[in-house]
DNA sequence: ATAGGGTTAG
């Protein structure tokens, strides 16, 4: 314990209170405050909470909690730590449990205490709770709050009660910019574009993030023009009005506008480029293969001394898989100070569709070795790479032990690997048995796989019967079809293509034709599969 | 001594 600074008074104890920079430093102080009978005071704790207000883990809230049980005279500000502790941690529905124990005591709560009960129930959507709260307030003869009813529009609006959370806003006696956005981000976290729009035409004041929310609202509905004109009008732009931009070019697929708007943004020199920005950059240099866009986003971030996280980590990695050079993207991956889930996962992914199976398989060794916990796309990837390098055994071990040991329950695209596996390996017993397991309106995927797998195997009848079933299970659609009547045709059996053909047109089903497009010489050319389609 | 909305990411 670095207890240089503990002496018998109380004051160097606070100020290593107030410094602290972990939870232990924080139990070291509190064990001191014990021995010197301090911790009851209530000033003295409050520091101790201070660094849960900081730090809102539920670990360190629920320690903060138990310290502020035993403190002799709790005050108001020491119950609205922990209330605000618990509403920014990732459990906000204790912080009502602490606000329900601050009613039961001698404290009675301010203005405080009810914004950060309601921030809560924003939080997790507790609209009932944030009712109840809402009563409370107008009935403890507290004056109207404009910081209350903010939040209060917040709860309401993004637990869908938009009318409420409307009727709110208009009887507030002021109102300020906030308490509009707090109705617009939430018609903006729920898709609703045209609501959002209207909103803020009507808005009395907007502020850089009221035009930054209609921005991210377009761009995520894929409005990229629609965002771009709102970008272009926005009379301040901030960090987050170009990453936004960036970001929904990018996720919309349009790659190049995304690495437009970047070069204007470092043109323009308005903003540095952060952590978000190269996410989005690289990602729209990763699905172009432009491996030398992507170098330069490496070295601007390098000579920047960005500080390179899980995030930009994974979407390095990502980029240089992608562009063909693994072995950059192992570099990166070793050289991470930071990973996460989606990190390791990205690894694997490349590895594994770059066809180096057993390496993949390593890596995944090394991540449940290094503590991080494997989720459902892990196990895509892991298995997807024995897949690839025809590893039944591993397949299988893995498939039966995540969920077991992993407690990742195996979803449809994880049954697809394995039948995937099985059919390429000619098990088709083993395969059949797995198809049987998932339900049947999810089967038709799985069915599909074993049909190819039949037919490689020269299988005609069970691949027949396949077919069938997918007919059955599907009779809209064209896939069971397809396979049957070319099925029927590689057999020479013009008849029953025919047949199937026939029946097709009976239950009025179309195959829609494919569609390509290759730019060649800066000409794109649209190439569509079908017959007699071209034309229609 | 403590406020509200907080927009961007693989």
């Amino acid at each position: 314990m670095t207890t240089s600074c503990c002496s018998s008074t109380p004051l160097p104890i606070l100020t290593f209170t107030e410094r602290a920079k972990s939870l232990s430093e924080i139990q070291q102080a509190h064990a001191f405050m014990l021995k010197t009978g301090l911790s009851r005071d209530t000033f003295s704790a409050s520091k101790l909470i201070a660094y849960a207000v900081a730090n809102p883990e539920p670990k360190t809230v629920s320690y903060a909690h138990s310290i502020l049980n035993r403190i002799d005279t709790p005050n108001v500000f020491t119950h609205n730590s922990l209330i605000r502790a618990y509403a920014n941690s990732s459990t906000p529905e204790i912080a009502l449990t602490a606000f329900r124990e601050m009613l039961l005591g001698p404290v009675a709560p301010d203005k405080y205490s009810f914004t950060f009960a309601l921030k809560a129930c924003a939080a997790f959507r507790g609209v009932e709770e944030g009712r109840q709260i809402h009563g409370h307030f107008l009935k403890s003869g507290l004056d109207s709050d404009v910081f209350v009813e903010n939040t209060l529009v917040n709860v309401y609006a993004r637990s869908g009660w938009f009318e409420v959370a409307r009727k709110v806003l208009d009887e507030m006696p002021e109102r300020d910019v906030v308490s509009w956005n707090s109705l617009l981000s939430a018609f903006v976290e729920k898709g609703l574009v045209e609501e959002a729009r209207e909103l803020f035409d009507e808005m009395e004041e907007r502020n850089v993030e009221s035009w930054n929310f209609m921005v991210s609202c377009y761009a995520a509905a894929g409005l990229v023009e629609e965002a771009r004109e709102c970008f272009d009008e926005m009379p301040v732009k901030d960090l987050v009005s170009w990453n936004a931009m960036v970001s929904g070019y990018a996720r919309a697929g349009c790659y190049g506008e995304a690495l437009e708007v970047f070069n204007e943004m470092l043109k323009s020199c308005a903003e540095e480029p952060d952590g978000f920005t190269f996410v989005s950059v690289l990602s729209a240099c990763a699905n172009l293969g432009s491996l030398s866009q992507g170098e330069w986003v490496r070295v601007y971030i390098d000579k920047h001394g960005v500080e390179i996280d899980g995030f930009l980590a994974t979407a390095l990695v990502d980029m240089y898989s992608k562009c063909g050079r693994i072995d950059k993207a192992v570099e990166v991956f070793r050289s991470a100070s930071k990973k996460d889930v989606s990190t390791w996962n990205s690894m694997i992914t490349g590895l594994s569709v770059h066809g180096l199976g057993n390496d993949a398989l390593g890596i995944f060794s090394e991540m449940v070795y290094e503590g991080f916990k494997p989720n459902s796309v892990t196990f895509i990837a892991v298995l997807s790479a024995c897949n690839h390098v025809g590893l039944l055994d591993q397949a299988r071990k893995l498939f039966e032990t995540m969920g077991s040991v992993y407690g990742v329950e195996p979803s449809i695209e994880h049954y697809g690997c394995m039948v995937d596996l099985l059919g390429r390996l000619g098990r088709f017993e083993e395969a059949e048995e797995l198809v049987n397991k998932v339900p049947p309106d999810e089967a038709s995927v799985l069915l599909e796989s074993l049909l190819g797998a039949c037919k490689r195997f020269g299988r005609t009848e069970q691949a027949e019967s396949l077919a069938n079933r997918l007919l059955e299970l599907n009779p809209g659609e064209t896939s069971g079809y397809v396979q049957m009547s070319n099925l029927y045709a590689s057999n020479g059996r013009w008849d029953e293509v025919t047949e199937v053909r026939r029946k097709m047109r009976a239950e009025r089903v179309n195959k829609k034709p494919g569609c390509s497009m290759i730019e060649v010489d800066g000409v794109v050319h649209e190439f569509l599969a079908g017959e007699g389609l071209i034309n229609d």
